[in-house]
DNA sequence: AGAATATTCGCAACCAAATTGCGAACTAAT
DNA sequence: ATTAGTTCGCAATTTGGTTGCGAATATTCT
């Protein structure tokens, strides 16, 4: 997919407002209501638009702050790693997950009200996964950026 | 703001479709169209759900990978950190930047389109923002898990 | 328990935006 | 220069968003 000028333009405003009416948005990128409509499907269809979400205020839900996760494993073979990714992802927690190649074996991103709700979440839920060996948390004291705004070229 | 369960009917669903028809969202939780839509401008109003967001993908737009940084500062008095927080926060690549109060001083997740463009980054940006005396690369070797929908009680 | 009050619902009419079809303008290649 | 291909803009149509009001449900106070 090869993407103009205005296919960015379009990218970056929809980043910022997923529900800008098109008309609005043609306006800002410089079309009428129709070609942009027409871009804004095509690259739909393309999927570099996967999806429009509704983000929520984290603090507002009791989900307020973030945890960071370092798991190490028993073993790294092939069956415990699919277990335990299989397992993470189902815990609604865990926003995150990632699988290391270096220091530890994984690392997860977690939300939670506070450090007592993140405690019962991790003894609960995060250590009893077969397979996990150890974990260790590291706390942000300061969120200094944080956005899903990708950038274009 | 307390949040009855069609609240968080709405929320979950918005969360997974942020574009979705009123009229659709109404039945999906089981209400007409006018109470649904007075209850997402109220969950609007309350910053409840924050924003729309357009999510793209990122492989297809040259930013497929993703790397975390932890950064080791010189000094940890107030304006280094604030300097800092303030550079690192202006560039693009950067998603998310968290100061921490353990072993390093910021982590930053961080897209790029490949190792190189990664490295060049790393050493013409990162590494440049005065006060900064070490960084260390993490990168995944796969992505369990990355969702941006947060758990509703 | 029962009445009064407050809240939330659903219907219907209205208004605004999304969508589609088609002819015109622009671009690029022969 | 002419032709083929693409992309544009206008206008009509359809769809969905929005508002006001009476009815139903829930809540509070005596």
């Amino acid at each position: 997919m090869n993407l103009d000028d205005i296919d960015r333009r379009i990218l970056r405003a929809l980043q910022r407002d997923g529900r800008m009416p098109n008309n609005e948005l043609a306006k800002a990128v410089g079309l009428s209501a129709s070609p942009c409509l027409r871009r804004v499907k095509l690259l739909e269809d393309a999927g570099v638009i996967d999806r429009y979400v509704a983000v929520l205020n984290p603090a507002k839900i009791g989900k307020g702050l973030t945890f960071f996760t370092r798991i190490w494993l028993k073993a790294q073979d092939e069956d415990t790693i699919e277990h335990f990714a299989a397992e993470v992802a189902k815990l609604p927690q865990v926003l995150e997950c990632y699988l290391m190649l270096g220091d530890c074996d994984a690392m997860v991103r977690v939300v939670a009200a506070d450090i007592h709700d993140y405690r019962r979440f991790q003894s609960e839920h995060l250590s009893r996964i077969k397979g996990v060996q150890n974990v260790k948390t590291d706390v942000p004291s300061q969120t200094v950026k944080q956005t899903s705004e990708l950038p274009l070229s």
